[in-house]
DNA sequence: GTGAAAAATTGATTTAGGTCAATGCTCTAC
DNA sequence: GTAGAGCATTGACCTAAATCAATTTTTCAC
């Protein structure tokens, strides 16, 4: 676990944290390669452009789609940050999932064939997209393109109950925790600085994620900082003490791979 | 809604409120229908025997697998009540999710090669199994299987959205009514029982689930009991004022259907 | 059916975190 | 650069829910 204190406390300037902005995820790391190789993306380069599209750019608070739009794409997210939001009712808002560079989206959509949140771009954002319904223009690749989005879903399945986790565990300053590492481990995962990093998303966003006061995450930001787990400047972040972070949420180690 | 009140308060004895366990779902109520069907369920039974068992017995508190055992089956619930439990570190308990007549479950294991939950049964319950690695028996099926796995799968992380929602929501009676209409929605859209139904898992299960204190739970069901919207005795339940119940949680009507 | 164990309820007390409010910081547009 | 808006922090206060504890009810094994 030493290699993960990479940057003495003081040495860099906060401004200089890469943001995810800057960070996009190649082909490889990308939740969509899979099907994207499959989908004969070496082999027949000009199939693949009828079936995926790549690199839609996306500016700060720009929608995806909405909720209740029909369903039409797939998509991937190569860099940036995008969050689903809804109502909760009364008007409350509420965050339902973040999505990062190799995280797809739409999936829950195949089914019901509509998308049933607002998906927005927290900050420039770029995605590539896939048209569900020229997947029958792959032919024989198409049922290998079918087993590695059965992979991808599952994939997905799996990472849900990190969420649930996340929002059933009681104390406000042990669910931050878990959700930065949460964002380590994600960030990690797709070959990303995951140590040090620009949050993409407002205290309000983790808030209405988290289901806790805006407030409540501000303080508690604070609270991991004075433990001495966490370097936090605004939105530049620095997990400092890894171990601490994990003893905090009590989580076992194994299921976490930070 | 009207059709929602169909027992009098008083009309029926607590104790003959339909179980779960006494609740089968027909195959045409099981998620795993589709595949069924496609894997050729009426068409070629000798060759679904070969993928599918059905009916495995299982008593309360069996383990229908254990937490990082390997992934071999995919299973779905025929009757009765399981659920999916883990520790949160600290030897704090934590169920993730419940699964219920017509679920399936096991979908998360596909990729990464294990479950990395214990599923338990709550009560005497019965589910079929799906041998994955036979799936490639079904030859010229097969892709049309994984059609109907794909949507089954999609369908699921539909449903893991309610979760964020029942989770993230602030107010403890709130949660438990959101989880209520849940239960509801769920039992309702594979044809069991759902204004009058007995719960399967203890305060304590409700309480790991929803992240709270078992006490709270309890003196939330008593407060929305006081409030009309519930009637409750011990494990029998009925909702006696679904309107209330959506009113006490602020969800909107057409997201919900019960 | 009976007794023991487990589960559920209820009460008293304490505390975490929500709400209200004031102030400070930092991006962005000009 | 400067102004303004939006975002973030901190404090004071108060409510909702956790904890501790005692009692009752239900369930299950024999």
């Amino acid at each position: 676990m030493s290699d993960l204190n990479l940057f003495p406390l003081s040495a860099r300037a906060a401004g200089q944290a890469a943001t995810l902005t800057s960070q996009e995820v190649a082909c490889d790391h990308c939740g969509m390669f899979g099907m994207c190789e499959e989908a004969g993306l070496s082999r027949e380069p000009q199939l693949l452009e009828q079936v995926v599209s790549r690199r839609t750019a996306l500016a700060r608070h720009d929608e995806l789609f909405h909720a209740n739009d029909s369903f039409q794409h797939i998509y991937a997210v190569k860099s940036g940050a995008l969050a689903a939001v809804g109502e909760d009712g009364k008007g409350q808002r509420k965050v339902f999932s973040f999505y990062f560079p190799g995280d797809m989206l739409g999936l829950d959509a195949i089914d019901s064939g509509y998308y049933d949140s607002t998906v927005v771009a927290l900050e420039k954002s770029s995605v590539c997209k896939l048209d569900y319904a020229n997947v029958a223009l792959l032919g024989e690749h198409q049922s290998s393109f079918y087993h590695q989005l059965i992979y991808a879903m599952s994939n997905r399945l799996r990472l849900e109950r990190w969420t649930s986790l996340l929002l059933g565990t009681q104390s406000t300053e042990q669910r931050l925790a878990v959700f930065m590492l949460y964002l380590a481990s994600h960030l990690k995962a797709h070959g990303l600085a995951h140590v040090e990093f620009r949050l993409p998303m407002t205290r309000s966003d983790i808030a209405d994620y988290l289901g806790m006061a805006m407030e409540t995450v501000s303080r508690a930001f604070t609270s991991l900082q004075k433990r001495g787990v966490l370097v936090v400047q605004g939105r530049n972040t620095r997990i400092s003490d890894l171990e601490g972070l994990l003893a905090v949420t009590g989580l076992e180690y194994p299921s976490v791979s930070v």
